[in-house]
RNA sequence: GGUCCCGUGGUGCAGUUUGGAGUGCACGCCGGCCUGUCAAGCCGGAGGCCGCGGGUUCAAAUCCCGUCGGGACCGCCA
């Protein structure tokens, strides 16, 4: 049917007799005799000239017959890839008549993404969407090759499988053979590829599909792609460059180069700097640790377990006093008691609602471990540190974060999480940083103790680090993994802690615990995102531009209508009736 | 669960602060002209429940309340 793509032609097939199938992209019309047609497909467009009258509208469908020759000295098209050829002679044949589309599906206009969902069909068309699915086949396949060079073998896991109580909120299925019984679709293959770690199958990689029902944001699906990896007899810096390897292998395709690691973080040092695990370290603003300065301050705001400030260059001079006002606000509705500013002015004095509280010295120590200079805006938050280091973290993003596609790729490793985030105000107990098949960092093992053996104080156990890391992309979390537990008397420990009863861990888990009793490798894996990988490759600042077809925030596809209702035989089939809405 | 922003011919916007006739811009669409254009150009034309509902007012796109839809974020996402 055809014989090229449009995008494909060029000087050397000047001469050739060519048939090309596309969209009608754009139109010109030169009376009666004379029209030029931009025809489009995936590769790309071309000009076909058209002698005579036809009745081409936008998104016809055609088939073009022509010869392809050089265009007339002077009309060439340089922002155009095939714009030194134009295909002449041309013989059209409307394969399907098009109504004008609902909104232009040229590239100069933003189109509601409303409208852009609900025609998503036409939204493909356009040359975005076009070229980040494009990219993103590229990742998927670059990682693939990377991960198949490094011994891993692609393995499928089940969607429809148990549902543990763990983690996100499930998805879940009614099964009509067992009704009242339901499936949960995969938060991730986390259990399957430690199974499959038992299994022997000793390096696995898959590309897969998981689903959590969970408020949805920029950089979160219902549903979305991780290449999820787990490898026997390894430790986390193999894990980490296998990973890295792929990673490195899917920039290289889309920028040509591979960009550089940069130096690995503590977790503890991440939230201290950049008050986030996930730090965007492509601009300043760092915290600033001002606690010992206040040791003794008779300013009641900052006689707390914490005090840190971030220093805005020239925030005061850009920001009215409403704005700052506004990130007041701002700052309590994230938590913080207050938040106090400081405007450095022209003569090195310091100009804030406080400070006629603050003495000389307490001014001049902020000046000073800040590195204010006159205009600068410095925000001090005092309170709990994990409270500081949260409010700040968000207020350096709000303020200093450039856009996805400046700064270049700066990966990074985030190392020694914690074991524990926090301890259950009502159990008492601590709560898992990760799930619970995390290994201790083997310098913290012993300080936990072995089973039977009475819990830890507090200090010691949120002290504890994990064998846990985060893979980091421009302030994104790309992904997670940790060398898992394969040791019994250590998983009966960390069980024990987290108050997970043996009858319990073992409904819970039991298929995997029993599992280990045959055997079991010490093994570690990873995942990460696909989609928030693409996403940063081709700087988009949301996932649903590298996805064919995303949902919105509410979790909606305007296209198809789902979630929709279902008919009344399908609940009786499925033993489910639908309680009235509240 | 919460905070904030947006909703005006098919598309993208201005108008909303300070109420006074659906007033405007660009693109698209329809018709005409046009033999080297390329986001073609020129002339003419059609096209509006200002998301929806209620309220205030002599008068509401504009003010108030509610609701629906979209987006950003906090919580949530082991």
């Amino acid at each position: 049917m055809r014989s090229d793509y449009c995008g494909d032609l060029g000087v050397d097939d000047v001469g050739r007799k060519v048939t090309l199938c596309g969209w009608v992209a754009r139109r010109r019309e030169h009376g009666a005799s004379l029209a030029f047609v931009d025809l489009r497909d995936r590769s790309g467009f071309v000009q076909c000239v058209v002698d005579g009258a036809a009745d081409l509208r936008s998104e016809y469908v055609v088939r073009v017959t022509g010869t392809v020759r050089l265009r007339p000295e002077g009309t060439e098209n340089p922002a155009l890839p095939t714009g030194a050829v134009e295909v002449g002679q041309c013989t059209v044949e409307v394969l399907s008549a098009a109504e004008p589309p609902p909104f232009p599906l040229s590239e100069h206009v933003d189109v509601d993404e409303n409208q852009r969902l609900r025609y998503r069909y036409l939204d493909l068309r356009r040359e975005r969407l076009q070229r980040n699915l494009r990219l993103r086949a590229a990742v998927n396949s670059a990682v693939r090759t990377a991960m198949e060079r490094q011994g891993f073998l692609e393995l499928e896991t089940p969607l429809l499988i148990a549902s543990t109580p763990e983690g996100a909120r499930d998805f879940v299925v009614p099964s009509r053979l067992k009704p009242g019984s339901f499936y949960a679709l995969p938060q991730s293959p986390q259990l399957f590829k430690q199974l499959s770690m038992v299994g022997g199958l000793d390096r696995y990689y898959q590309i897969a599909r998981c689903l959590r029902d969970e408020d949805l944001r920029a950089d979160r699906q219902f549903e979305f792609s991780q290449l999820d990896v787990e490898a026997s007899f390894v430790d986390a810096v193999d894990i980490r460059r296998f990973v890295t390897e792929a990673v490195l292998a899917a920039a290289e395709t889309v920028t040509g180069e591979r960009p550089s690691f940069l130096p690995d973080l503590t977790w503890h040092e991440a939230m201290e700097r950049f008050g986030s695990d996930k730090p965007d370290v492509r601009f300043g603003m760092e915290l600033v640790e001002l606690t010992p300065l206040f040791a003794s301050t008779t300013f009641n705001a900052f006689r707390a377990p914490c005090v840190k400030a971030i220093r805005e260059p020239q925030g005061a001079v850009q920001r009215s006093r409403k704005q700052l006002d506004d990130l007041v606000e701002q700052a309590k509705r994230w938590g913080a008691k207050g938040l106090v500013w400081m405007r450095v002015e022209s003569d090195g004095t310091v100009a804030s609602p406080v400070a006629k509280f603050l003495d000389e010295s307490e001014l001049r120590g902020i000046v000073e471990a800040t590195g204010a200079e006159a205009g600068d805006l410095v925000l001090v938050v005092a309170d709990e540190r994990p409270l500081v280091r949260h409010v700040l973290g968000l207020l350096r993003l709000n303020l200093g974060r450039p856009p996805v596609n400046e700064g270049g790729l700066h990966f990074l490793w985030v190392v020694d999480f914690p074991l524990f985030e926090g301890i259950d105000p009502e159990t008492g107990g601590p709560v898992p940083a990760h799930h619970p098949f995390t290994m201790p960092h083997p310098d913290d093992l012993a300080g936990l103790g072995g089973p039977g053996e009475p819990v830890p104080p507090a200090d010691v156990l949120l002290g504890a680090r994990s064998q846990a890391y985060d893979l980091v992309l421009n302030g994104w979390e790309l992904g997670s993994g940790s060398v898992r537990i394969h040791r019994r008397e250590v998983q009966s420990r960390i069980f024990e802690l987290l108050g997970i009863g043996a009858e319990e861990a073992q409904r819970k888990f039991g298929f995997l615990l029993d599992a280990f009793r045959y055997g079991a490798p010490p093994h570690a894996g990873f995942a990460f995102g696909i989609d928030r990988l693409v996403a940063l490759l081709a700087g988009e600042e949301n996932i649903r531009e590298v996805i064919a077809f995303p949902k919105t925030q509410s979790g909606q596809d305007p296209l198809t209508n789902a979630p929709g209702e279902i008919d009344e035989r399908q609940l009786r089939e499925l033993g489910l009736r639908v309680l009235p809405r509240t």
